[in-house]
DNA sequence: GCCAACGTTGGC
DNA sequence: GCCAACGTTGGC
């Protein structure tokens, strides 16, 4: 089992939407690499998610991955904002996941606990500049972030 | 609102 | 294949 890291606009989509909804399709990532990561995602994966673009910006929660590596619809709606004329049913380009909610963390961890705490070898999300929507966390650093959201 | 850090596009 | 221009992300 891997665990990752999903980034969204909490104006956009945020944890209390999945808590309401319980699940959601995980789509319109328009990054390779980070497609590339949604691509080995697996079922019962865990799955940090991450407040991004607001004054302070935190790991609020947790979900878990349900369905992984299918087309994400979305590339092929033209009436879509993430549509892809590029891309087709025989040949898409673009992968997604189905989440469900877990729980929203007690102790929410701010970016700026985050880079007092990690690395940014051992956490990409605390590179500077990084602007990946998805990535995997490694599972000593996904232990502490667990224990510390409590 | 500013701007650094990228990723993508397109001319050559 | 290079690289300048441009667009986007996202912290601050």
């Amino acid at each position: 089992m891997t665990d990752w890291l999903l980034k969204s606009e909490p104006q956009t989509y945020s944890i209390h939407d999945l808590e309401r909804d319980g699940t959601t399709v995980w789509d319109g990532v328009r990054n390779y690499q980070a497609r590339n990561f949604l691509r080995q995602m697996q079922p019962g994966d865990r799955v940090f998610f991450y407040h991004s673009n607001i004054t302070t910006p935190a790991i609020v929660g947790l979900a878990r991955v349900i369905r992984s590596n299918f087309a994400d619809p979305t590339q092929f709606d033209p009436n879509s904002a993430y549509f892809d004329p590029k891309a087709t049913p025989e040949a898409p380009r673009w992968n997604a996941v189905e989440v469900e909610f877990v729980k929203i963390f007690s102790q929410p961890l701010s970016l700026s606990r985050l880079k007092a705490q990690f690395e940014a070898t051992e956490l990409l999300l605390v590179r500077p500049g990084n602007r990946l929507s998805v990535m995997p966390v490694a599972e000593k650093v996904a232990r502490e972030i667990l224990k510390n959201s409590e």
